[in-house]
DNA sequence: GTGTTCGTATTCACCGATAAACATACTGGT
DNA sequence: ACCAGTATGTTTATCGGTGAATACGAACAC
């Protein structure tokens, strides 16, 4: 269970260090792709391979599932730490995302989000001006 | 059950001790969210995870609730007391909630809210103003 | 009122994580 | 084979988190 927000920032040569807090949960060889909403997934081998399964379930009829499994699947890359717990990111990735200089990862249960510190500011304040609605979210599964 | 309200100061390394009176509720491992109307909510890890079990129910195809994921869990962070009982308030949260150098503990049921002392005052306030205003509305009609 | 104890605040010192700089190894091209 | 450019690995410095020690103050007992 991956909870947090970190910043951090890619050197010259697109490398960032992994949070000391999703190094465990992740393993050494992790599974990025593109994710929704502007962003980078990255998952656990273990947890990629739930997630891979999952859509191949998903009915090879339908067009827009097509298009979404091509999505999903055409811009994952294996990635591996290097010894200082690094991780490269992919040039095509790193142009999906937007990725500037400092980015922030983000736990969201079983995945970690890789996000430009930019684009994250504002999608945040997007999401915090609609706790109202969340709150009745809460309410509904009991969390509150 | 936590009741209660205490005023404690952040160290200039945004750390808190927290009150005694909670720290036996709380265990040495918690979770801190965000919470609504500016403050943090403070769980045991016991009443956390039955909030994580929920929230990994929710599907990730649909825009809310990725982002009522995203608010909820990237907003997170899992705290730890030291020695001291002192937890170290991370820095999204500190500036979320508002937080100055004197903060506000609240025991609230199941759950501890910390506010900036300042906010917590005023929020009081108003809710205090409501209650005489409710309590007029309910003689009125000979509820009291 | 004085002394003692417990909880909180403050300070300092240390260690580890991160980031920048640097060095080496590799690749493709000429 | 050599060079340029790029990728990968290593080292060092800085900063923030972490732990320990001390100081302060309130509550309580005598």
């Amino acid at each position: 269970m991956f909870i947090g927000e970190y910043e951090h920032t890619l050197d010259e040569k697109k490398r960032v260090s992994l949070p000391k807090a999703f190094r465990t949960g992740l393993g050494k060889k992790m599974v990025m792709t593109r994710g929704l909403d502007n962003c980078l997934f990255v998952y656990s081998k273990s947890a990629w391979e739930k997630v891979a399964a999952k859509l191949q379930e998903l009915s090879f009829a339908q067009a827009d599932t097509r298009g979404f499994n091509r999505f999903i699947l055409s811009g994952a890359a294996e990635v591996e730490a290097d010894a200082a717990g690094r991780i490269l990111i992919p040039d095509h990735q790193k142009e999906f995302a937007g990725l500037g200089k400092t980015v922030v990862f983000a736990g969201v249960s079983d995945r970690v989000e890789v996000w430009d510190a930019t684009a994250w500011k504002s999608y945040k304040a997007r999401i915090e001006k609609q706790a109202d609605a969340m709150a009745e979210k809460l309410g509904e599964i009991g969390a509150l």
